[in-house]
DNA sequence: GTAGGACACCTCAGATAGCTAGGCATCACT
DNA sequence: AGTGATGCCTAGCTATCTGAGGTGTCCTAC
């Protein structure tokens, strides 16, 4: 209960970041922490791993290719499987979200 | 990926679920599947570990009492501590849900 | 009366997933 | 030459949830 992200929420955000282009891993977690100010960091130990996860479940597909300033990188891109399960997660997600909120500001009786 | 609690975040609804008034194990669990429309349904096998813990580490405190219909229970009440904590992992949730909810919806490019 | 379900407690094995801490290599800047 | 950013990776550890099992009481329905 004091580490950086609750656990499960990770493969989430990586298949939203994902979403309508091909990203390599150092850059997604780049993406993330922009995107949130820096409140969520995500940790090289955890990505990778992440990463080889979601590919193993078919939910993202790796390519090896070169980023702008020629380095060599791995591309990831979501399949359609990972579509479907980007979509589902985020209504468990915000189903989650939602409940937790309910609880955390229920009216004091 | 595919779990009803997002890992880490039974002890804050537990701790929250403790605001304010003393309840036992089984109360906790069916206040918070009460709240949420049964979203979030904690398991037996997640709750006492997870008291347990939470009692460990003196943030709540367990005394043996009697419940209304004359049941033997394990009442908890919060902590000194545990109100602090309650506080700080409060914000941390509302921090984190936010962040989260800024990936998830961030536009299209 | 007895079967089932709610109430109330508990434990353990297994799986998952993030954290820490390491490793490697390249490039740019100082 | 050294530092930091960019990029990849792994291994061991730890925390936490799931699923399955256990105990016992009480109430209601059949």
């Amino acid at each position: 209960m004091a580490r950086d992200l609750y656990a499960g929420t990770l493969g989430l955000l990586i298949l939203r970041t994902l979403q309508g282009r091909p990203l390599h891993g150092y850059g997604i977690a780049r993406w993330i922490r922009e995107q949130t100010d820096g409140v969520l960091d995500v940790e090289q130990g955890a990505l990778y791993p992440a990463l080889h996860r979601l590919n193993r479940r078919g939910w993202i597909k790796g390519q090896w290719g070169e980023t702008e300033t020629g380095r060599r990188a791995r591309f990831y891109s979501l399949t359609a499987k990972g579509i479907q399960v980007l979509r589902k997660e985020t209504a468990r997600w915000d189903a989650h979200a939602q409940a937790v909120y309910a609880v955390l500001r229920h009216a004091e009786e």
